[in-house]
Order: structure tokens, then C-alpha cells, then sequence
DNA sequence: ACGTATCATTACGTTAACGTCAATTTGTCT
DNA sequence: AGACAAATTGACGTTAACGTAATGATACGT
């Protein structure tokens, strides 16, 4: 079975990021090792979590954006106080979120065409 | 016909900057307005390019990688030499689009899981 | 001509997200 | 016990992308 927790050098190893990344991730409240005397161990639960920050990183949100999103995942049934805030933070999130995708495929739909401009360009070019 | 140019002021209400903003851009070679006496007067080709530029930046895309995308958009066909290595960066950049599409798509389901949750554990809640 | 508004330049300030370095502490091997 | 590696805690440094404030030139309406 999957080991129940992991120290921070393999952590680090797992998801590529540095010690430091996941100190601070720890201090902005992002993620919550327990300790072994003084050393971090993370568990499962930050390992989900920081599988999630890092997608949420790439798609261009703020680590504080990124903390309010994780109370929606991870969410259990006795905190429900703030459920239907959160949802409302998740769907401004999930509108962005779709926005976002139609004007990616727009981008990518404009520089393949870009491209085949500059390899037609290019062929004309090499065959003189 | 649409207005050759435009002054800053215009330029900021057309696309909800600032005119720091779009000095700074100036500085950092990412838009070339033309001067009239002191004043910067944005063109047709700085429009474009601005639209461009905030694509990208919603993309997540750094000021330099944006930069340097934006030559591929506004080569013309005199300065074909470096023509090949922009694509190559292109290429790259297409494929991380590309990714983040396919990751987006993803994020988008999982989001939508995890309110549907929520929203029916409020449902069962208000049902009291 | 004068006050006002708009733009320009210069320069220092700010925030997010870590990097880097020094000084300790702790576990491990011999 | 001594040495070494690995982890921890400050604390200060860094970069990108602007914000902000001070100062000065220009144009415009009256």
C-alpha cells in the first residue's frame, strides 16, 4: 500500500518543488504536515492538496484564490457553516474556468494558424 | 472607419488598464506607439498586440515569453531569419496550450463533481 | 494671460512567491 | 563520542509587474 505519510524530501521529489515551497505553502496555511518531534511528515490529504495547488498555479490563480478553493474539496460534513459561501467562490471560479477554455481554444486555433503561415513561409523559402 | 490612432486615455478605457501599464510595456518593448510632440499616440498594430498581450497574461504567460510570441504574430516578410527559431518556440508553447486544455477540461470536471456535492448537502440541510 | 486638465519622465514603493544563507537541532553511522 | 547528513527556523534578498508620488512640459477653455 501507498505509505501513509512522507517526509519532505520525497515529497519534494514526488511533485518537483523545492523544501522551501513547501515550508511556505505550510505557513500560508496551504497544506498541514504533522510533526515527528521537529520534521514534517505530509499526508495524504497534502499530498491531494498539493496536487491541486500546482494545477491551480498553472492556471493563473493566486495561492490565497488557491486556499479558499481547497476548503470546497476539503470539506467534511461537520463544517458546513460556510458551505454556500464557498460555493459561491467555486462558481466564479468554475465561470473563469470556462471562460478561460473558449479563449484557449481561440489562442490555439490563431497560432496554429500563425505557424502554418511561418512553415509555408519557410518552405518557399528552402525551395529557391 | 475606425480612428488611426488613439491617445493613452482611450487606449486604457478601450482595454481597462492603466496608463502605467501601458508605459511600462512601452519600456519593455511590447508596444511601439509613435509620438505626437511628447504624447504617445497607439496604433492599429499596438491594439493588436495589446490584445495579445492580455490573452497571454490570462494564460499565464511571463511579459518575456509574451514578447517573444508576438514577433511570430507581426513578422512581416522581410525579417524571415529568425523565423525558425520562433517557431520552435511556438511549438513549445502550442504544446503547453495544448496541456493546459486537456488539465483545464479535467479541473472543470472535478470542480463541478464537488459542488454538485455541496449543493445537495445543503439541499438535504434546508430539507430539515 | 491664466488656471486647469492631461500627459510626460523619474524614481522610489509594493506584493506575491519563493531563493538563499547562517545558525541550530536531530538522527545515523562508525 | 565524534562526524556527517538532513531538517528546522529565522532573516534578508530577489524578480516580475506594476502602483504611486513628485515634478515639469503642453494644450485648452475663458
Amino acid at each position: 500500500m501507498t505509505t501513509e505519510t512522507m517526509n519532505i524530501r520525497d515529497m519534494c521529489a514526488a511533485f518537483d518543488v523545492t523544501p522551501r515551497t513547501l515550508r511556505f505553502y505550510e505557513a500560508k496555511e496551504l497544506l498541514f504536515p504533522v510533526r515527528e518531534g521537529q520534521r514534517r511528515l505530509f499526508t495524504k490529504r497534502d499530498r491531494a492538496r498539493l496536487k491541486l495547488i500546482l494545477r491551480g498555479k498553472r492556471f493563473g490563480f493566486s495561492l490565497e484564490e488557491i486556499r479558499q478553493l481547497l476548503d470546497l474539496y476539503h470539506m467534511d460534513d461537520s463544517q458546513l457553516t460556510q458551505l454556500s459561501k464557498t460555493l459561491t467562490l467555486a462558481e466564479r471560479h468554475l465561470a473563469d474556468m470556462e471562460a478561460q477554455k473558449v479563449e484557449l481554444d481561440e489562442a490555439i486555433g490563431e497560432l496554429k494558424g500563425q505557424m502554418k503561415w511561418a512553415t509555408d513561409k519557410l518552405a518557399s523559402l528552402e525551395a529557391r
